[in-house]
DNA sequence: CTATAATATCACCGTCGAATGATATGAGTA
DNA sequence: TACTCATATCATTCGACGGTGATATTATAG
């Protein structure tokens, strides 16, 4: 009982974590967190930057603004977007220095589609 | 001409950070991951505490590996695995961390169908 | 009040990839 | 050598999710 407990706590921190992954584990939602990484943008500045379409970025944002990765202030007709948190920033930023590490390997593996460059 | 070179230089880097992260947003890889977080494991012992089947527990360290996050040594018939580098415990550090704060957001977004607990 | 720009919403479709089951490999043991 | 345990591989299936196009909403300008 007392494990069932902590059996639960475990798999809902996972769960968390696992969804916080996610948001930064697509290609599109990636470019879009580090797109506004240093300073907060417009939607269109956003779609402009990272080339997706309209609709995409906005579903992306919508996404990870739930998710509570960015936040939103409405000026006007333009809604600005930026990271929530530092630890967001913090996050990217060890990914980055990991990647300095394991680049390689990481193109090398096959298991995603992802369209290499 | 410069700017091609940056730009697909960014994408490169947007492609790695991509699959970093994939290796992390899904709920078996994660749970590995967590798994071996502070001592290396059999193959079978991963398999016993996730409660993953042995072919899912494989594929998934296989892919693991490939991307570099973990590191297979062979004693015996044993494979123990255990995390590549530090910068993996960093950005589970990091991540949990971030989750501690923006936990609730990602219970509330129904965007991804992560059986909750 | 109409027009237009900025953004959000939503249903649909196609595809990627996670899980499974069966099987292969390989190392130790009797 | 035969047998068993530990792990890897692989083809197949099926559901989730990312992208798109059409449309709705909201806000400013004229």
């Amino acid at each position: 009982m007392a494990k069932q407990i902590i059996t639960s706590k475990r798999l809902l921190t996972e769960s968390r974590l696992a969804k916080l992954f996610r948001g930064f584990s697509d290609r599109s939602r990636l470019s879009i967190l580090l797109c506004i990484e240093t300073e907060p943008k417009t939607v269109n500045e956003i779609v402009e930057a990272t080339e997706l379409s309209q609709p995409n970025v906005s579903n992306h944002l919508s996404c990870l603004r739930e998710c509570g990765l960015v936040v939103a202030t409405a000026q006007g007709k333009y809604n600005i977007y930026q990271l929530s948190d530092t630890g967001v920033r913090q996050i990217l930023l060890c990914a980055r220095e990991l990647v300095g590490k394991t680049g390689a390997d990481l193109d090398n593996c096959g298991n995603y589609q992802l369209p290499n460059i």
